[in-house]
DNA sequence: ATCAGACTTGCACACCGTTCAAGAGGCGAG
DNA sequence: CTCGCCTCTTGAACGGTGTGCAAGTCTGAT
């Protein structure tokens, strides 16, 4: 084995660590390899793609993510505690909405993930496809919350790439913000940032208050037998 | 005016066919150029950027999901009816995902959606900040339904790029699956797609589920006054 | 000492978003 | 009619990207 050969796992951390610092557009693979002291394309042989490298590096930080121990807690806490680590993760690495919205990730530490999730909403009573259900439900709800912040961490990335951009930016969002406020009252009187800054629909804390929303709902859920729901047509009407 | 001038409203329209119909990585600007009969930088005298072009573009789509009139309905079904539009727009435009979490989108279709939701939530008796936190998290919920399909789409428009290419891909997929199962023996009883194709741990059903959850959850937060709720830590321990 | 394989390298290709000086075309003023 | 202006388009060019490929280097086993 060569004196200085490349890891899997080398390779992934450095651009775990390049994707945190600059976002998924600040890692290319020259970049990547002149971190690592190689040559760009000596990635090439331990990886078989950039896409694959991103999927492995998400894959790596689900299986960062610590797990609540079940006989501990109750199934609630539990599920709000993996949410809530999830959401972590998920902030601290803002690039990974974009990885996940471009690849889907199959892999040990996302399935060491959904197991554990699966397992709480066993404990919480949850039968069958409910189970999965259920598990979905708060998961999905946890990568919506994540979106937002990495689109925003996304853009000031970019911004800050080109200075003298910024304050532009700023000033075109301002414009959008007050033709808004001047058609929307009811936008205006509710949303405080709308003079200036960045316009967001989505409050801070929903996190908090929308999880609690859905585990409310799930322990209404368990209390009477689930009713017969008809689909919603995915269709729309025209 | 020149005969043949191009329009804003033209060349973001093309954008969307293109994005409908490759992704977001077959949208480029030359190919967009050669759609509209014109030369590829053409655009950039009626666009700023590429990614202003893409979020005229979501805006644009946002303006399109038709909203329930809210003196015909009550707030629940209001309610419903407008998570299923959003839920359909994003499932007809699979690229918005890979947009949304690029950059964020504020503009007139945005803001009339987040408008008429707060309505729905108004109406429903959510007072003040409530209305907020209660439109985002179905808003946020519906998002997140829309990541995993979006993704799937993206990795088949790659794939299908290169042919070949696809059936070493599930193969990689189905070794990978056969891994997981072995290890996890609760995720191979519960999830029927493990043999194989492709695995995801959120069920087709997911969107209607949640999304009764959720509301079950806000009529019996509606019933109570709110409890007191301390925020949750974002941060990891270690 | 030799040979096979594991790994690395540099070059090359096709494509990308974007800039910029130069040009073309219609329109109002003279 | 014609001139100049302003709006809009063009083609070339720049620096960057992911990746394929033939050639090279190093290491450990024979």
């Amino acid at each position: 084995m060569a004196r200085d050969t490349l890891t899997r796992d080398q390779i992934v951390s450095a651009a775990i660590e390049l994707l945190d610092a600059d976002g998924i557009d600040g890692l290319s693979m020259r970049r990547l390899g002149h971190r690592l002291g190689s040559a760009a394309t000596a990635v090439y042989w331990h990886v078989e793609d950039k896409d694959n490298l991103v999927g492995l590096a998400a894959d790596e930080l689900w299986g960062e993510v610590d797990l609540p121990d079940l006989d501990q807690v109750d199934w609630r806490t539990a599920a709000t505690s993996m949410a809530a680590g999830m959401h972590a993760m998920l902030g601290h690495h803002p690039w990974l909405m974009q990885a996940l919205s471009n690849h889907p990730v199959y892999g040990r530490g996302k399935a060491r993930y959904d197991d554990h999730a699966l397992a709480v909403f066993e404990k919480a009573g949850f039968v069958e496809a409910a189970a999965d259900q259920a598990s979905a439900t708060v998961f999905v709800f946890v990568l919506g919350c994540a979106l937002g912040p990495a689109a925003e961490f996304s853009l000031t990335r970019r911004l800050s790439r080109d200075k003298g951009k910024p304050e532009q930016h700023l000033a075109d969002v301002a414009a959008q913000a007050t033709e808004i406020a001047a058609q929307f009252p009811r936008l205006r009187q509710r949303l405080p940032a709308f003079d200036g800054a960045s316009y967001s629909a989505v409050p801070d804390n929903t996190f908090e208050y929308g999880l609690a929303a859905i585990l409310d709902g799930f322990e209404s859920r368990l209390g009477r037998p689930a009713p017969p729901q008809a689909p919603l047509s995915h269709e729309r009407g025209h």
